[in-house]
DNA sequence: CACCCCCATGAATAAAATTTATCGTATCAT
DNA sequence: ATGATACGATAAATTTTATTCATGGGGGTG
């Protein structure tokens, strides 16, 4: 029992602000304490944790090893604590949401809009970056709930499908597509395709459509938000591959048509995902029924 | 700052030992060192943690919750304790294995034997039980590298092939198939087929030979131990299916015979998992290397 | 070179955890 | 019933631990 989790905060708030002095500021302690309390791990365990060089701290191998031991217990330790007074209060809580589908956020606004009105008492927190993935922040207790079009039906994990959509090809108001019925991807050889910054295996448009029938498109755009990409695409600086609700939704003030991908279209899913250890929890429960309803609703 | 490390390790070692006086005696204090600690909690949480029913804890459900946070924390604790002296004593260190996979024990021995003479100071854990399966204990730092058939390349996950074998179906010395070149589903009908105890979904046997033909055996038996299961089989009482390196080892002591599952035979890898962030670790790279290594060899 | 900033250190002090001692109560055997 | 026993709660005493205060050393910087 050397380890403690004052010692994991001290190492993230040092690598926060640069200075033990600064950390301890931040901590509602003096300096001594941060300096006393480290120096004593460091005993006990026989590892510098920094290297004293100047008048500032430079981490070891182990510090950074430790900092990243720090960066992922201590939110699960605030988050308990906050769980633990929930259960003091009844139904209250956090419902952490992480997103692994960029385009799915205007639909998730949708749901928690009427979600945040039936749960007064549900804080929703959403989230899009994750260092291990959105399955790994899961596992991780970063999250409690995934958005995402790739489930993964692993023991501890339940996906529940909550919405329907087809892929479409989204091109502007002079795009020779644009009335098309269907695009095939030979059609794309020659075009500029706009995507989300994602690897291209995470890219629908990608795997389901050019990679199998060996094509890669003229040159490919990587923009993050969804507005800008729209705009662009509606000025004819490229096409981008979209939910054909985003598409419709966005077509009266962009101007967009959406074109079918190949014959059968690419049909799509959103799922759920969260940790079955969650199963029971009201108001998570409520939040996948409430995502399930949409779909008949929509 | 309220819940710490030594709440968690209290309410753990109570739900071990069933009561406050035993878990004080393990933990080397005293009785009322661990009422007054968890006490003071409930009172800054407003939480309670075990309803005082006669001289019996039983937990509220406040405190099965904590209890799973405590059981998935803790053991990151003393690992980090670990992992960090090992930095003071330079390549030195636990590598902890996961299996998904039953009879890769047999593999995995050959490996493990020559890797702990060439590194000494390296201890080797193995484990086969996750209650999140093994891509969540790798994710959860429950474990530090995963022996699976079904690799998961996802960010932060990073998955090496280390073995090519074939899956067979191991029959008796009587059994009517022992000769034949090979098998079809329609012939498994009227059989017993044996499988370690794990869902369906996870058998090759099922998802790539039966499953497909729309085929089910005329009774499954569940067993734990490979070695079990190969006296069954050598003794009439049904088929298993198995790795053929693992069904020819076991070929002479046992008599049995390895039948080539459909036309084509079923392809297997084994694969090793770890997490990306371990990449640079020296004696983890060594594991895989020598995993690999061993391929060419055999 | 003087000043400032930052960390280390040791002693003093404040805070906390732990123990000791004791009580009340549920459980169980007789 | 009832006494023995096991268990947890509590209060006060004590020990241990954490924190602060006061101070010193050293490396940058104007």
């Amino acid at each position: 029992m050397v380890l403690e989790r004052i010692h994991l905060t001290i190492i993230q708030e040092v690598a926060r602000e640069g200075s033990l002095t600064a950390a301890a500021a931040r901590l509602h302690l003096t300096q001594p304490a941060l300096s006393h309390a480290i120096r004593k791990l460091e005993a006990q365990l026989g590892v510098e944790i920094w290297r004293r060089e100047g008048r500032s701290l430079q981490p070891t191998q182990a510090g950074e090893w430790l900092l990243a031991v720090a960066n992922r217990l201590l939110p699960q330790f605030t988050h308990a604590e906050d769980r633990l007074r929930q259960f003091a209060t009844g139904e209250r809580g956090k419902l952490r949401i992480g997103m692994e589908c960029h385009p799915c956020y205007q639909w998730l606004l949708k749901i928690v809009a009427p979600y945040l009105d039936l749960w007064p008492e549900v804080d929703v927190d959403v989230r899009q970056k994750f260092q291990f993935g959105g399955i790994g922040a899961l596992f991780g207790h970063e999250i409690d709930m995934l958005v995402t079009p790739d489930p993964l039906f692993k023991p501890g994990l339940r996906f529940t499908p909550v919405f329907d959509y087809e892929q479409v090809l989204a091109v502007g108001p002079e795009h020779r597509l644009r009335e098309a019925e269907y695009v095939l991807p030979g059609e794309l050889a020659g075009e500029v395709l706009i995507t989300y910054p994602v690897p291209a295996e995470r890219l629908d448009i990608y795997t389901q459509f050019l990679l199998p029938a060996g094509i890669s498109p003229r040159q490919h755009k990587p923009i993050e938000t969804t507005d800008i990409m729209l705009l662009m695409v509606a000025h004819g600086r490229g096409v981008a591959a979209l939910p054909r609700w985003l598409v419709e939704e966005y077509a009266p003030r962009f101007r967009l048509h959406p074109v079918r991908l190949g014959h059968g279209g690419v049909a799509k899913q959103i799922f759920l995902g969260m940790r079955e250890t969650d199963a029971d929890v009201g108001y998570m429960r409520a939040f996948v029924e409430m995502a399930a309803a949409s779909q008949t609703v929509a």
